[in-house]
DNA sequence: ATTCAATATGAAAACGTTTTAATTGTCATT
DNA sequence: AATGACAATTAAAACGTTTTCATATTGAAT
């Protein structure tokens, strides 16, 4: 298999580079005849053309890329099924790439992308305007690009998304905890450049003031989107002058941490302390207790997002922009349950 | 931004694309004067070059591809941040293919990978002898590639892989939970198709045989390497006729799983069991009890691992193959104490 | 001033494919 | 027997770069 080119199949069968090219690409164009002899020939060669001389002739890749913040984060499993199967069903493949929260993502983005290396971009890593300025040039977008999951700035929200609507979502799991009696509720969210975590913080803070509820200082407060810092934002809540008798932690991932910070100072959950996560991931319902949270439908929000990418990529024109919202769950478990106070 | 192409820039600043080449390339070797022209032009332009165009040109991507089972496994955050230092240090991209758990490695592998799409491949997956055969062909290989993590099959072994010495460490933690007292301890595996858990098993069947311990039928139990795979063997093991005191998970995520069914059927860990994982993946600091886990050096597994595929990009020939091992560490929290009875 | 070396540039080939345009061949219709 | 239509094939252009080779320019040394 020591690289064969197309000229070599040729040779061989005694044709023409076009027919071997033509005898793969489009066989109904070529004779029974010939198409055996170049058949026979690529057989005999282990032929298999050159991806990048295809791919740079053809000026498609049939490549597209999903940017994710990192691998190893267990909300990702479902939403990749999800694009991967209707990628599949598309002909095209599926490559990953991460931006180790936003260190680099615009340059990445804007360098190995835009530069013809993929015909298309999932989004579902933050979304700053700056990063994305490269690509949306002019208000037309000179790659298809689309969000999933992600909040995306308001100055971007022509951008085609697909995503729950975190605010109604973290409003949704407030009023839960108020109507279980809960008046003290503090929230751990991420930090200011994640709009996804504003988002859910906006939604927070609506309900608290419905019902006329108040957030005290600190009672925001950021936990990183890390275990470790949701232990660490844990630990100055519990601390505080005032309290809370329930957390809400804008995802899962720190909920875990907040839980287990919780247990480690001698509380018990939900008896002494209420904690509810957002995302749903596998490891929510095997916690101790089992996490209360925010189911987010997350293989069809991968399905989605990926056919509207090859709505994109088909016929950036007519392709339909702005957000698109599926619907989101509360998951009652064992986490929250009414203050003793 | 329209698409300029060097002939564009070239014909603006009024010199040969030749020179336009040189001047982004290899800028010393272009004067000045003119070397002011030409990005001049390419600033008015925002010329950026087809990387494509020059990927096939070069005959090299400087793209490497590293391929793991899924993303979302909490397990690969350390090991691809290791591969993207080192990577990032050597002007290499790194991108990301999942097999979804085996579906299609070797297909996936064979036709993307082999043809010119990237320079070189890191496996995290599981490397079956079917796979690689594509591959490696007549013993030498036609696309650089390096194993991590993972076990490679004996007719393989002399790919280059770093990875810990899984069977070592298993016997450890195994001795480690006889120590403790424990004589009757089952191991919750992987699906035979996984050589990695398959090792751990050998590992774990060697330090049961030179203690004179007994593995009674039905105590190694395949757990399918996920969550509910293995609370489904957890209550196998709980509902048979001959209860073990301990169980070894062969991977932290189904220690996960075989904790929370162990305290669903309300024994307590490890007062009434004892579980032990392995990968000390992030959560398992945070489980209830923290989990007693071996720890892999991840970040360094990556980082070598990379290592050794640069090497062998660089110059096939005379780069070094067959296993690399790292050193394991036992990892002692509280799933694991003495046994009661 | 003249020559030589070094440096800077341009013209064109090359990479492996797809695709267009031109050519040949075949067959049915007149 | 000649024409036309159609199918199959070939030759060659094209894609956007890099790189080789030849040429032109510069500057220094005689």
């Amino acid at each position: 298999m020591a690289d064969f080119s197309i000229k070599d199949v040729a040779r061989l069968a005694g044709v023409s580079i076009g027919t071997v090219s033509r005898s793969m690409n489009t066989p109904e164009k070529v004779s029974q005849k010939t198409r055996a002899k170049v058949e026979d020939a690529v057989r005999r060669t282990g032929y298999s053309p050159n991806r990048l001389a295809q791919s740079f002739r053809r000026g498609r890749t049939n490549l597209v890329m999903v940017v994710l913040p990192s691998v190893g984060d267990p909300f990702f499993t479902e939403v990749m099924r999800g694009i991967r199967a209707v990628a599949e069903t598309s002909g095209y493949s599926v490559v990953i790439e991460e931006t180790q929260f936003n260190t680099m993502t615009a340059d990445k983005i804007g360098s190995m992308l835009v530069s013809n290396q993929t015909d298309g971009v999932i989004l579902l890593a933050s979304v700053s305007p700056f990063g994305t300025e490269i690509m949306a040039s002019g208000g037309k977008q000179l790659l298809p690009i689309v969000v999933g999951c992600e909040t995306v700035s308001p100055e971007l929200s022509a951008l085609p998304s697909v995503q729950i609507d975190n605010a109604a979502a973290a409003s949704e799991m407030t009023d839960y905890l108020i109507a279980q009696g809960h008046r003290r509720i503090a929230m751990i969210s991420g930090q200011s450049s994640s709009l996804l975590t504003k988002d859910r913080e906006i939604g927070y803070r609506q309900a608290m003031q419905a019902a006329r509820l108040r957030v005290e200082d600190g009672w925001v407060i950021d936990g990183g989107l890390t275990i470790n810092g949701a232990r660490a934002a844990t630990r100055a809540l519990l601390s505080g002058k005032s309290r809370p008798s329930a957390i809400f932690c804008a995802t899962d991932e720190m909920a875990i941490g907040c839980l287990r910070e919780v247990k480690a100072a001698s509380l018990s959950v939900p008896g002494d302390i209420s904690i509810a996560g957002f995302d749903d991931i596998r490891y929510a319902e095997v916690t101790d207790p089992p996490l209360t949270t925010i189911s987010q439908p997350a293989g069809e929000i991968g399905e989605r997002v990926m056919r509207r990418l090859l709505d994109r990529i088909k016929d950036s024109e007519s392709a339909s922009s702005g957000r698109e919202f599926v619907p989101h769950e509360l998951v009652i478990r064992e986490s929250v349950a009414a203050p003793t106070n």
